[in-house]
DNA sequence: TTCTATGCAAAAAGTTTGCAGTTAA
DNA sequence: TTAACTGCAAACTTTTTGCATAGAA
């Protein structure tokens, strides 16, 4: 895949380097604009998508577009399969020590946590 | 907020407590419509909404349903208030050996963690 | 009888794509 | 000169909502 350079592109890299708010592509899109009064959105979306295929940006995947439901009640923990979508439930005991750490040191209370993995299953070669 | 019964919630809940692949509420209209043949995909949203506020099952949350992006490279995780909504970057060192039981277990390959926790932050009485 | 639940279809929300014109190399 | 990049708008995908009717309590 050939690139070549744009400015607009270089400018969305910018903003995203300056911030570390894990902007949506919409917010991008406000700020580049107040550079670019014509952009669109849609460039916007394909930047960020060919800053991916540079490795330059990541997106926060979390694996499917799609809403999913869970009527499994006990608490477990999700590996998340990143070519098939497959969800694998395990358990696991989590250090209570190690969340008591960050609480001192965020000064917060904590009530849940959640830990995801992702990566290929065994299907897709693991 | 007062529910009736309803045939076709019974049986949303029913098929999922006799699955563990985290269905897409697709799959679960496609699974009832067996026995409801005029079941609308409305229908399934709305009781999947009605079985998360009765607490029978969940709904699998990546806190928004904005794609987001990250240029900062380095590893961290996210505290989020429950109260006001901000996050909160922390470090961690996560305990390599417990990644490689998982992996063992589910025989699958991790690129990468979510760890988040949820709570209060100081502000809001943490 | 009352009001929640339903089916249907239209709208909303977020993202992608086709097209004709622009621009980097 | 050529083919990647752009803005615009339309299309697409997933979820929500409005409305009239059906059905549980």
């Amino acid at each position: 895949m050939k690139f070549r350079k744009s400015k607009q592109r270089e400018k969305i890299l910018e903003v995203l380097k300056n911030t570390n708010c894990h902007p949506t592509a919409d917010w991008v899109y406000d700020q580049v604009k107040k550079e670019f009064p014509n952009l669109s959105l849609g460039t916007v979306y394909r930047n960020l998508k060919i800053l991916r295929q540079q490795g330059k940006i990541k997106k926060i995947e979390h694996g499917s577009t799609y809403d999913r439901f869970d009527a499994v009640t006990n608490e477990h923990y999700h590996f998340i399969c990143e070519k098939c979508g497959q969800i694998i439930d395990f358990k696991l005991e989590i250090n209570k020590e190690m969340i008591d750490k960050i609480e001192e040191q965020l000064n917060c209370t904590t009530t849940r946590q959640k830990f995801e993995l992702y990566g290929l299953c065994g299907e897709c070669g693991g």
